[in-house]
DNA sequence: AAAAACATAGTACCGATGGACAAGGTAACC
DNA sequence: GGTTACCTTGTCCATCGGTACTATGTTTTT
């Protein structure tokens, strides 16, 4: 049976929020990590102190993690998306966009509020832009299909990934796969991805 | 009335499509540029030409898009979603996904294959610089041990060698790493490592 | 005192990975 | 024609990596 929880501090607010789910309910972060579990759907509000971790944690738990804030912003946003929350919205949103929320991440989907995406969207996008170009040095000793091979394997795919993706099968890949590392000196994968990671970073550090 | 478009060249793949909406058109990029509105679920294959353009154009008309890539890629789900798309996921995906898909995004929400998620979140947030907050809050869910492992797995190190740096059995090693994965909800240490990329005081080399 | 979290470590299982060795096809170059 | 480089695939095999289940002792919390 899926339960809804509320964690929050103050009394106040409540009201729409039980409108939307009249069998709300509140309920302290320690009750949440007490009684949350696979399934439920837990409205955490970013006023109470460690609302990060608590999110995290029950968001391991399986349970969906929707934050509310009363003060949104972007920063706040990604650390609730990257603890693992499926919603980030206005903690004074209207009882009906509330309900649409819970369709959403009960459906694995990510809701966060509009303003928002379109300039973390933007941003990141030219940030993307820029990481593609320096490492190009390191990757000129390759041949082109090495090198497609090294940058999939380095994005963090398995050989099986990388061989459907190139549709090629998983042996030829492996072979590609070994000429990159005795090429590059490099004796696995997760030595390839800190070579060609590092690479891209020389922008923001000396 | 809502419909239901389908961008694509191919003629082929589309049953699982038509099994989710039996409703569905297929359609080329020009037909779809005369006939979306406001309101209107578009599927976009990747594999067309000039599908940006598409999306873009399509999602400034109020229409609801959603990418479907044979090869999917976070630079590519970040063109998608830069380009106004409140979905990119797998082309080959099941009906009943291909229906929650829908769901999500008629509510306003986005989704984004699972597996891309983090590496969308992660890369995003270390665009708009909180990078250092974001592995801090990642780690701070970790214990004493945990982190230490993580870190040292980031590093480039095999288990092997993190046991003996640490003077502890492969064994526990694992266990620990085991716990890691689930707390950042990585599937293994090529994601790990994607997640906590950025070459800082992390190694301990001896 | 009971419960929960943590650190350690064992066995077992199985898929993923990387190397060794072999080999067929294409394309370019001398 | 011969040579060389590249792309492709195969088999075999040793090792690594990740998970499941279990277990013991310690510390912390309730």
């Amino acid at each position: 049976m899926k339960q809804h929880l509320f964690v929050c501090q103050e009394l106040d607010d409540i009201p729409r929020w039980k409108e939307a789910f009249p069998h709300l309910r509140r309920c302290t972060p320690q009750q949440a990590r007490a009684q949350a579990s696979a399934g439920d759907h837990v409205w955490v509000v970013s006023q109470i102190e460690g609302w990060g971790a608590l999110v995290q944690t029950l968001s391991q738990r399986g349970a969906v993690l929707v934050v509310l804030s009363y003060t949104p912003s972007s920063v706040e946003a990604f650390q609730a998306l990257n603890a693992g929350a499926r919603g980030y919205a206005h903690a004074i949103s209207t009882a009906p966009l509330l309900q649409q929320i819970e369709v959403v991440t009960a459906n694995q989907g990510i809701w966060v509020w509009p303003d928002l995406l379109a300039q973390v969207v933007g941003s990141t996008f030219r940030a993307l832009g820029g990481e593609a170009r320096m490492r190009d040095d390191a990757l000129s000793a390759l041949t082109e299909r090495e090198r497609a091979v090294a940058l999939a394997v380095a994005s963090g795919k398995s050989n099986k990934e990388v061989a459907r993706d190139m549709e090629i099968t998983d042996r030829t890949v492996k072979a590609h796969l070994g000429a990159v590392f005795r090429k590059l000196r490099v004796r696995d994968r997760m030595q390839l991805i800190l070579l060609l990671s590092q690479r891209s970073e020389t922008t923001t550090d000396a």
